[in-house]
DNA sequence: GACAATCAGATTGTCGACAATCTAACAAGA
DNA sequence: TCTTGTTAGATTGTCGACAATCTGATTGTC
């Protein structure tokens, strides 16, 4: 008998699809931090009910790209200097665990799909997608996490990312130009396929620290005039 | 003027209140893994309509108490022994970045808060309470991730021990007996209060090994034997 | 003018009913 | 006997309407 692998079926849902459609609006800026969702405009936008408009917010309330006030209404997240502080310094240090248990796992496999993912970094910044190249970056970064044969540790990181990415997605959109950034992958993809993993550990360290230093200041800047919606 | 502090108001929404039910049925055995759990059978019992009780179990899906499959139903999640290993693995990196964090800030305050959990923990050992024996036990340990300052990493770290505090319960639950176990955080404190950082952080890790193995060591034995939510 | 009480509008929280889907038992046919 | 089609029951997903709550504007009083 031939041996086929048949992918899971989608999730034919209405909720799921509805938090799909917000995450992804709220990760490219489509909505801005602080507004406020209001439930009835978007169910009508969707066509949808309330009901799973409500629940899939839920989703995403824990999820921790929304907060919800009781009878006052569900906000996307407020951008704070320290919320991304808080969330690179975490990620430093999950990186390093990611990278000390993928590394006795790495195999051939490991090394094409990273290659794959570079090269879709390296289209999307030809390309001048700053979306897209955010989205393919944080996917070549997320390989040690899915390699290191931890749910809890991916599931982390997921929830860390979720945030990080709609935040470099904010900075992006406010400077308005790509970021070139393609050289620092390339030192990444090459350590990550040598011998040495303490130099790997301490490159994504200091490269993770690159970015940071430019969202800091951006963040910062933003604090000087409150949103509307705070 | 006389400076008082308040605290915030009761979320008085059938959705948190039923939120805080579930989760506690959860965490303390009630509602075993793997268990289906019926939308209209619970909220007849609670007397509340469906869309509260979906919204609540959506977050706790998030949450990662529960699993939900469409059309098919919402489920207790399964423990497995890798789960466990994964959890306390992270537990152990966060752990050290938490006192690494904490190291500095530590005060009078700081110290006096340790000394009050302490007791509580050593009380619940004292009336041989298990449940709160875990509940205690947790608090005291989560001092140090409330004290780190860092947002992100406490949110991290309460989602984690969501689980563990789970995993705890069944493990007494099947043991039927309270651990002792309080000279190890007799140790723990008077390390946090001591000024050999290195020693405190590796005081947790061996700390929390100790636990693990005998946590390890039951999901195992789980593992023979399937349970019937699978 | 300042302040408290009241009220209308809008929005969120909750409810009961209906539609879509799954499961398991049963029947029909090769 | 095994497989396939059908059907009834139960359960989840979704809907539209109502209740509870908040916001702000207005009014009345001092």
């Amino acid at each position: 008998m031939v041996k086929t692998d048949f992918s899971p079926i989608a999730d034919t849902t209405r909720r799921a699809e509805i938090v799909a459609l917000l995450r992804r609006a709220i990760l490219t800026g489509q909505l801005e931090p602080g507004q406020k969702l209001n439930e009835l405009r978007i169910s009508e936008q969707m066509r949808v009910s309330r009901a799973p408009l409500r629940e899939a917010m839920r989703e995403l309330v824990q999820e921790g790209l929304l907060t919800s006030i009781p009878y006052a209404g569900t906000f996307v997240i407020d951008v704070t200097a320290k919320d991304i502080d808080d969330a690179y310094s975490l990620n430093k240090v999950l990186d390093e665990f990611a990278i000390e248990r993928t590394w006795p796992q790495r195999d051939q496999r490991f090394f094409d799909e990273l290659d794959r993912r570079h090269e879709a970094v390296k289209l999307a910044t030809r390309n001048l997608d700053t979306t897209r190249q955010i989205e393919t970056a944080l996917q070549l970064h997320g390989l040690i996490y899915e390699w290191a044969d931890n749910s809890v540790l991916l599931e982390t990181w997921q929830r860390l990312i979720s945030r990080l990415q709609m935040y470099f997605a904010l900075h992006q959109q406010a400077r308005n130009e790509p970021v070139p950034a393609e050289d620092v992958h390339e030192t990444y993809v090459r350590l990550m396929k040598g011998t040495d993993m303490r130099a790997a550990q301490r490159h994504a360290r200091e490269h993770i620290n690159l970015d940071f230093e430019q969202l800091l200041s951006y963040a910062r800047g933003l604090e000087q005039r409150p949103s509307k919606g705070a």
